[in-house]
DNA sequence: GCAATTGATGTAATAACATTACATTTCAAA
DNA sequence: TTTGAAATGTAATGTTATTACATCAATTGC
């Protein structure tokens, strides 16, 4: 047991993209990503996107909505709500200084969320939810 | 007092765009506006942008952003918490069969995720929560 | 072994969303 | 009445994402 939840073996293509942004600093957009793999073989938008639509399946990636970009998750196997990847909604903080992001988790608004869709009949698939603002570095 | 927050006289274009968003039982991508306000001499993406950009400042439009797309503001002057517009941070539900969007606030989320950020150093501008699923009907 | 199926890949073209740049107009305040 | 700020018009371009179709590779069932 204890084996990686979702992450069945990577193709070639998934892993070249998950490698580049797991080396990131910063958030990618899809053609970022394409011409840093230019030198791979890679030659149009559809690679990067078939490959970052598993990734993401996997939750091995998210996709920032405001940014139109894609970071790798942070959260490494086994974290500390259930095992690996898998778990529930991931937020973001992110700088508009530093481009850096901050994963995180709570717990309180998932579960406030949720009782809120209960209260109103609604089935969540995918909640977003994404900070922007300045990090502690760039804000002083 | 009691007069509108943050609304000045919108101007024609300003008035036009937000009079089809209000209008609308879903949200619009702003291509979409374009298409309906070609008879009153719309031509171009930018003069939808740039009132898009006024009435969001306002507070009267919100964009969706995992739909790059835009709602009114389904709160009218002077709601629960605070005089009209400007309130704290909007959360919304979108329904993928329906495309029906119910906007609301929760105190408790807002909070939640204001002490994440304090105990971060994090300064916040912008907040996005954006719930993706099925409404109380396509869900039955 | 070998068809049949399924998933991954390659490539081109196009669609959808958004901004830059620049010229012109409007209108209220000095 | 000038003048300065905001709004507008228009064209061109930049950025993000998808559709369509052909090919290739691995697995499965026979």
């Amino acid at each position: 047991m204890n084996a990686p939840v979702s992450s069945p073996a990577l193709t070639k293509n998934q892993t070249l993209v998950f490698d580049v942004l797991d080396r990131s600093e910063a958030p990618m957009s899809a053609y970022t990503i394409l011409d840093k793999l230019r030198d791979h073989g890679f030659r149009a938008p559809l690679q990067v996107y078939r490959a970052l639509d598993k990734l993401t399946e996997f939750g091995m990636v998210h996709r920032l909505e405001s940014l139109n970009a894609f970071v790798a998750c942070a959260h490494r196997e086994s974290s500390c709500c259930g095992a690996g990847h898998g778990h529930g909604t991931v937020a973001f903080a992110i700088c508009e200084s530093c481009s850096q992001v901050m994963e995180f988790h709570d717990h309180a608004v998932d579960h406030r969320l949720g009782d809120w869709a209960k209260s109103k009949g609604f089935k969540p698939s995918k909640t977003t939810i994404e900070i922007r603002g300045l990090c502690q570095t760039c804000a002083a």
